[in-house]
DNA sequence: GGTGAGTTAACTGGCTTCAG
DNA sequence: CTGAAGCCAGTTAACTCACC
């Protein structure tokens, strides 16, 4: 047997469009479910079920446990988090991650703790594709995971209705999730396929992206259409000295974006200090992603 | 053509935890 | 105490394209 086998080999699914994200049964992709397709593809019905459920979940974790500073509590909610290798992504090509959940649990809330907005209870980190923009200490890893463990039944059902298209045959499991109408954790049983006695759920595949720098991009975004806009309405002459203008033959001055955003881009915890200055700029840069980052192939 | 901006992905460093 | 692994975040490298 080929060592990387996939789900849609494995289960036989001849289709020339598959549309769930296709993984390897014996080890993980490097994948990452990602909160900027979440929120820029709600008119989706499942994703935008995903999407108010995230929100939802990060509201109360902010309302009830961060702004109060209610650390025990909070750890406790977040203990639920566990390794969840049935959708087979993550960093680790292995598929066997570690049972971390309570040192995971901690770094979630205290990156929390320590951001401003956070803390403060501004709404704009109750979204998850603005979490991992703005929270130091949550990437691409953690924020997968968060979303992999609070809509599992979400996706169980989608996963569940991608086998009876296909007449992939599925097996009952118990899994956990965290229920919209309860605002709590629960347990349910589920219809799933399994492999090697283990349970597999799949994601649309709108949903899974390969892996992206979004400070990185938030940081190159205002370089580009807010410093260097500020630098041109004033034309300084230190500007053209230092290059971050540069003047063309015919006399047209031009920003040069590169040179801003390396003379202007914070690190991850400051980028804050852009949202309060350019107002409505995560919008903005939000609905630039859905043009500009798509999802893994 | 040569130069360098813009863009993406891969690499690297550094911090933290876990196993032995 | 030490080495290995997980993960975040910053850097470098490789490529394409516009300008001169």
């Amino acid at each position: 047997m080929k060592n990387n086998i996939l789900f849609s080999q494995h289960f036989k699914i001849q289709s020339d469009s598959i549309e769930f994200f296709d993984i390897p049964l014996l080890k993980d992709k490097r994948a990452f479910i990602c909160p900027f397709l979440i929120a820029n593809n709600r008119d989706v019905k499942l994703i935008n079920e995903v999407y108010n459920r995230i929100t939802q979940f990060l509201t109360k974790l902010n309302r009830d446990y961060v702004v109060t500073g209610d650390r025990i509590n909070g750890l406790n909610f977040l203990s639920h988090l566990h390794e969840a290798n049935e959708y087979h992504l993550g960093y680790s090509g292995s598929n066997k991650g570690k049972a971390v959940s309570n040192f995971r649990a901690a770094t979630i809330y205290d990156a929390l703790q320590n951001n401003k907005f956070a803390v403060k209870g501004i709404s704009i980190t109750n979204e998850a594709h603005n979490v991992l923009l703005l929270v130091k200490g949550i990437g691409q890893d953690i924020m997968s995971d968060i979303l992999a463990n609070v809509c599992r039944d979400i996706f169980a059902d989608y996963t569940k209705q991608v086998c009876d298209k296909y007449s992939v045959s599925t097996y009952s499991f118990k899994i956990e999730y965290f229920d919209a109408s309860t605002n709590k954790w629960q347990t349910k049983e589920c219809s799933l396929p399994m492999f090697n006695g283990k349970k597999i759920i799949l994601l649309p595949r709108k949903l899974a992206c390969s892996g992206r720098a979004y400070h990185s991009l938030y940081n190159w975004f205002i370089a580009s259409n807010y410093i260097a806009r500020d630098l041109l309405n004033f034309k300084l002459n230190e500007s053209l000295e230092s290059g971050l203008l540069h003047k063309l033959e015919d006399g047209t001055i031009r920003a040069v974006v590169k040179k801003i955003n390396g003379t202007y881009r914070k690190p991850k915890q400051e980028l804050i200090d852009f949202v309060i200055r350019y107002n409505g700029s995560i919008d903005r840069f939000l609905n630039y992603s859905k043009d500009n980052y798509f999802e893994a192939s």
